[in-house]
DNA sequence: TCTCTGCATGGATCA
DNA sequence: GATCCATGCAGAGAA
């Protein structure tokens, strides 16, 4: 064991007692930090060089043998010691602002107060805690910094210290940069002291806290007490000469996280941390995972954090979930003007048993016994709780047996929960007031709220939720697009008060916030709120049975946002292989766009309409054009006559009111026979139509398969079945096997079939010369071709496939491999063996093409107009015609789009040429 | 018949 | 596998 001199030369101490062995540590005034074993908080080991040093360049908790390692790296990294004592890791030392960036506490206390004063307090051990009181102490000192002098002398004469004890106190000052000691309550777990954020730098290794991490994880602990060991003092250059001090006054950064035992005796007697800093912050516990992906802007975003890590009374660790999340409002709300300290202890969602008439509001277990009193009968004790109106409400606090344990309820809540109007939903929080002890409840409502999962909870606390939390993917990149405060903004809506809260000081505006919805920026759109892991959606549990609305909504609103995801700009993707998938990988996270319509033509030829989000004017836009969150007419690059608002509808307002009523209207009935067909989906599958479709294998990958969201087909969107819909873009993706009857391929041959079918009819009329040659062929398809018969349609399998004709198909594929290159011969009818020795390339994309392209376009390309007419007077009953635009043909061929009936989408393929037929997508 | 009470159940989560 | 906890449920008592 490396024993080293206490950074804090005032301490002078060296062999460090077993009082200090234990892990811990502090940031630069940041943060202090739990022995991830004893739970104690308050170690006066802060400073102090108590790590084993190992070979790895890991130092080991010499108490519990928790490695510990420096928050600001996620990565392993050695330590160096330091001349003034201690240790600090090579990754800070590398980093000139981490360690050594002054404390941001300092920093804002000096800025609030001109005081270098600082809250910090020791603490008893867990162990002997009960009889050992917490030495108190103050520092008086002037000193000066590198940007400020300090007087802490009226702080020093008000506590009545003595002039040892301000000499003593005078070096920690020095070298501590500005700061005071004093005992300090538990009452936060951990605790930033700015206003504002302060940077990436503390957030980034507060980042690295955690529950967990704290409490069992052991390679997480690592790094927090990386951060403890990197912890800077301030610039060690203006570490002046410290000191000694006993260790009996060994100063700790007033940072909660207390033990347990000692709570009610040192906490109340001590000075308040939120008496000394009446805006102290609440920081939260941080990912599992370091996540710095995290952009500095985005971090410094979210300035008002308020996961308050609850005090670790009686060594419980409450999950995060648990973890009480509250505002400055709520605080002040539950303070008032008072000097009261507002410990919250913990928080809870209100669950529909809890809101409901029963009465009984079920607490945790960990937090029942941590935070109110103990109770040994399961009668139980009366609690009188104060609510944030400094009404008083008397509940029966008891528990009942359960499964060897205990079951905590508060009953008698149904009065309070009325009279706040409480939902299932809404949280309920638990604080204390201290000094008086007073139980308080104060609560949130749910609108629109997400219930975050733990890490969520954590890693938005930290200001780290990209990547893996909760918004994933979606970061600094966004403020590329429309900025990030709005794209915030957007997100505060379906957010957690909590953590809308926090947003809402990056956004002035305390409005409500509304989704963009596309090209409807009055139409919020309701992201509805996430679940709690997975107990949310798809899971078998009655108790989060959705209602059939909520479950659509759900899942609309879902596939709404999904809609709106656009690929980063300028961003290059990278094709990786999963599981014979390809999958483009974009470095960037997607980016939220604007939603648009798209109408079709009588020609096939698509547009693309867009509402500026000025003039709420509609503009025609090509329809490979992806827009971004935010589009005016200035952007409309595409149309120069319309790329001013001043400009005139292309469409007088009522026809536009027409389309976008017929639109809206088409999207409700998508949406509920999507349901419907979800639904009636769900109620067939039983566990036995699971496992049939798992032994099927193909109908399961059908069921897993997910749809393939692609720009090129704008007319389809997410959740469409089609053929188009389902395949993957751009002929990439895994290719069939010829005998695969799964529904893309089956629904190739057919359309392809179909389409060869009366392009050869039409032939055999018209090229009598051939007539024989292709007779053969052309009366087995006629066979087939009546087939334009469900049966007929439905029932192709590979061995009917084969007798297809290979003689006449494969002139037909010859065709148009000639034309369109090399055919997948995934979707030749009959050619198995083919395409098990050829790998096919982009021809069943091209098939696609020519089955999508209007058919009177194709026919006419392979000479075949006599057809056109045909199909032009083919309508489809469940498309609707818009308004037509200028300069459009008159004709009024329906579309085959994704809204027409399957049949139609399986045989008649001609049936494109709609004209203006509205269909959504992004 | 309704409400309350005490306990059981089982899915979700944790260790 | 253990534990938590949301919810169900049966029995008792009240309306």
């Amino acid at each position: 064991m490396a024993t080293r001199r206490c950074m804090n030369a005032a301490c002078g101490v060296t062999e460090p007692g077993e009082e200090w062995r234990r892990g811990w540590g502090l940031r630069s005034g940041g943060f202090a930090m739990l022995c991830v074993k004893c739970g104690l908080a308050y170690e006066q080991l802060a400073f102090c060089d108590i790590f084993h040093q190992k070979e790895s360049g890991w130092r080991e908790c010499s108490s519990c043998g928790k490695h510990l390692h420096c928050g600001c790296i996620a990565s392993k990294s050695s330590f160096d010691l330091l001349d003034t004592g201690g240790v600090q890791c090579i990754g800070c030392m590398k980093n000139p602002e981490a360690p050594f960036m002054p404390s941001e506490v300092v920093q804002n206390f000096l800025s609030q107060h001109h005081q270098g004063v600082f809250a910090l307090s020791t603490r008893c051990s867990k162990e002997n805690d009960t009889d050992t009181a917490v030495v108190t102490r103050a520092c008086e000192m002037s000193t000066t910094t590198a940007d400020s002098k300090i007087d802490v002398g009226a702080f020093v004469k008000g506590k009545g210290m003595s002039n040892v004890d301000v000499e003593q106190s005078e070096s920690e000052i020095r070298s501590f940069g500005h700061i005071k000691w004093e005992q300090q309550s538990p009452e936060v777990g951990i605790a930033s002291f700015s206003n504002r954020y302060q940077g990436p730098v503390v957030s980034s290794q507060i980042s690295q806290l955690d529950e967990k991490d704290f409490v069992t994880d052991k390679s997480i602990s690592e790094s927090l007490a990386q951060a403890c060991l990197s912890m800077s003092l301030g610039n060690t250059n203006q570490v002046s000469n410290m000191e000694s001090c006993s260790t009996a006054e060994r100063p700790l950064l007033a940072l909660p996280m207390a033990c347990s035992v000692a709570e009610g005796k040192d906490e109340r007697k001590s000075l308040s941390f939120f008496q000394q800093l009446p805006r102290a912050r609440f920081l939260a516990k941080p990912p599992k995972t370091s996540n710095r992906a995290f952009s500095d802007a985005s971090r410094s975003a979210l300035p008002y954090m308020r996961v308050a890590r609850p005090p670790a009374e009686g060594r419980n660790q409450l999950l995060p979930r648990y973890w009480p999340r509250i505002t400055d409002q709520e605080l002040q709300q539950i303070s008032g003007d008072s000097n009261s300290t507002i410990v919250p202890l913990f928080e809870k969602v209100l669950s529909a048993s809890d809101a409901g008439r029963i009465g009984r509001l079920v607490l945790p277990k960990a937090c029942a016994e941590a935070y109110f009193p103990p109770i040994s009968q399961p009668e139980g004790v009366p609690l009188t709780i104060q609510d944030t109106k400094g009404k008083e409400w008397h509940f029966q606090f008891r528990f009942w047996p359960n499964n060897n344990s205990r079951m905590y309820v508060l009953e008698g809540v149904t009065p309070c929960i009325q009279s706040l109007q409480l939902q299932a939903g809404d949280t309920v929080t638990f604080s204390r007031i201290d000094p008086a002890g007073k139980l308080v409840m104060g609560y949130r409502k749910a609108t629109n709220t997400v219930p975050l999962q733990d890490s969520q909870i954590s890693a938005i606390a930290n200001g780290t939720f990209g990547n893996e939390t909760l918004f994933s993917g979606v970061n600094e990149n966004i403020s590329t697009v429309s900025g990030y405060s709005g794209f915030l903004r957007s997100l505060k809506g379906a957010m957690d008060p909590y953590l809308s809260s926090q947003l809402e000081h990056m956004n002035a505006s305390d409005e409500e916030i509304s989704w963009y919805k596309g090209g409807m920026p009055n139409e919020g759109l309701q992201l509805q709120p996430l679940q709690k892991r997975s107990r949310n959606i798809g899971t078998k549990s009655r108790r989060f049975l959705m209602d059939t609305e909520d479950a659509l909504e759900l899942k609309l609103t879902w596939e709404e946002a999904q809609e709106l995801l656009r690929p980063p700009p300028s961003a290059k993707p990278s094709i990786v292989t999963i599981e014979d998938h390809e999958v483009e990988e974009y470095e960037e996270p997607p980016v939220f766009g604007k939603k648009t319509i798209f109408t079709a033509r009588s020609s096939g030829e698509q547009d693309q309409w867009v509402q500026c989000d000025d003039c709420l004017k509609w503009r025609r836009l090509p329809v490979d054009v992806l827009l971004l969150l935010k589009w005016t007419c200035s952007d409309n690059t595409w149309d120069p006559k319309r790329s001013s608002c001043s400009a005139p509808d292309e469409l007088s307002h009522k026809e536009m009111q027409i389309l976008l009523r017929q639109y809206e209207d088409l999207r409700r009935q998508r949406m509920s026979a999507s349901f419907k067909q979800t639904s009636s989906e769900l109620a067939a599958s039983g566990l036995d139509a699971l496992a049939a479709a798992a032994v099927l294998g193909d109908a399961g990958n059908q069921a897993t398969t997910p749809y393939a969201t692609t720009t090129k087909h704008p007319r389809h969107r997410p959740g469409c079945t089609c053929i188009v819909c389902i395949q993957p873009p751009s002929g990439k993706g895994p290719k069939h096997d010829p005998a695969c009857t799964c529904n893309v391929c089956m629904t190739v041959k057919r359309r392809f079939k179909t389409l060869m079918m009366r392009k050869k009819k039409r032939q055999s009329e018209r090229e009598e010369a051939e007539a024989h040659k292709k007779l053969a062929w052309g009366s087995k398809e006629e066979v087939e071709g009546s087939s334009s018969s469900p049966k007929g349609a439905q029932h192709l399998d590979p061995h009917q496939e084969n007798e297809f004709g290979q003689e006449s198909g494969k002139s037909i594929i010859e065709q148009l491999e000639t034309s369109k290159g090399h055919i997948d011969l995934n979707c030749h009818p009959g050619s198995n063996e083919d395409s098990q020795t050829a790998p096919p390339r982009l021809s069943m994309m091209s098939l696609l093409q020519d089955a999508y392209r209007p058919l009177e376009t194709y026919l006419k390309q392979n000479g075949l107009t006599s057809l056109a007419s045909e199909q032009v007077n083919q309508g489809s009953p469940s498309s609707f015609t818009a308004p037509q635009a200028p300069g459009e043909s008159e004709g009024k061929a329906p579309d085959e789009g994704h809204f027409a009936s399957e049949e139609q989408e399986d045989g008649d393929d001609g049936d494109d040429g709609a004209d203006m037929v509205t269909s959504d997508a992004s």
